[in-house]
DNA sequence: TCGCTTATTAGACGCTTGCCTTATAAGCGG
DNA sequence: CCGCTTATAAGGCAAGCGTCTAATAAGCGA
């Protein structure tokens, strides 16, 4: 009945890993401490031997996600730079990744939101993503051909990551009403639109 | 320590504002029923008295909400529609109000859309309340003139919904970063855009 | 092969929750 | 003014949680 042993990081890593299923699975509520031990499949002793508390396993968790999402991100639009609209297209594709929109992750992001609300750390968190992630969209949108008559860039990008979120939680709410494919072809007319393209 | 009489309906709207406020306030985990009878000033064994149980409370809540949004929506956006192009405006206006979109309120609708997507019966009001908000917002878009080059209609539609909800997370995150007047603002310019207005 | 570090388990404790049952009194109808 | 309905309170119970402690064994270094 005793598994073997792991190394702190291998284990550390699964105890994140359940944690984000356990947030989408269950919500907030049903994501106790025990509850991500059982989905890890190792005693509920084990979290504590890891991570000070549930709350903090949490924090982790969101941070580790945000700097995955990121890398991700970067990673995918990056290289594409020699063809801006490319590369804003690639940056699309990989927002509505299974990888962090997908079924058995997006609901974990619900919970970190509602955090970030009331917790100082878990806001702190999400400004410093934010910032992060606006100043990557920045980027690509940067290198856009810039047409006349076209809104100011800071109401441009604003409402480009405003539609981000907007589907994703239209993806969140229902995977069926709005697929992948149309919201990515949503975000493109959006940048069409609003970058005058 | 024993409360004046109140009528059935009266008691019931204590415990549905309660429960709004202390979802708002603790998130998903710390509105239990208990904690919502304390916040209502009454003995816990009265939520048992009105509602089922906690989790029909919450529903019962959810549906409120929706209700009264899309109820006040309309008397928002409606009486305007001789000027199309204000009642979209109002409707904004609406959508950002403190009533929905307040501090004290707009962490529930997180709590919500979470339940949304693991209960049947949660999905099932998500899905009305979305379907009748989109088609107030079709027959507010419906009135505008028509312009040459302008997105489908259900492409717009779509990317407005989603600028809404995406400018709502935004306002929810921090209401510092964006404030109320700058998402409005925002909102009446995705709107001449996406209409080419 | 042995021994030490430490990953891992298991159990106990106090607390809170949801559910249920019983007791009380508020206020209306007669 | 009395009595009945029922809104309200309060307590008991089992279950689950987070925290802590103690016991166990896995696997590396010597």
């Amino acid at each position: 009945m005793r598994r073997r042993r792991a190394s702190p990081v291998v284990r550390r890593a699964d105890l994140v890993a359940a944690t984000v299923s356990c947030l989408a699975r269950l919500g907030a509520k049903g994501a106790t401490g025990r509850e991500i031990c059982r989905q890890a499949g190792v005693s509920h002793g084990l979290l504590r031997h890891y991570f000070r508390n549930p709350d903090n396993l949490l924090l982790e968790t969101y941070e580790q996600l945000c700097e995955d999402m990121l890398t991700q991100l970067e990673a995918a639009a990056l290289p594409h730079a020699a063809d801006p609209r490319q590369a804003l297209h690639r940056y699309f594709v990989a927002v509505f990744s299974d990888d962090w929109a997908g079924p058995e992750i997006i609901g974990a992001w619900m919970v970190f939101w509602q955090q970030a609300r009331s917790r100082a750390d878990f806001a702190a968190v999400s400004d410093s993503f934010n910032l992060r992630q606006r100043a990557l969209l920045a980027r690509l949108v940067g290198q856009l051909p810039t047409a006349p008559g076209a809104l100011p860039m800071a109401d441009a990008i604003a409402l480009l990551s405003a539609v981000l979120d907007g589907l994703w939680i239209e993806y969140y709410l229902s995977d069926q009403r709005t697929p992948r494919e149309r919201c990515i072809a949503l975000c493109d007319a959006a940048a069409r639109r609003l970058f005058a393209l």
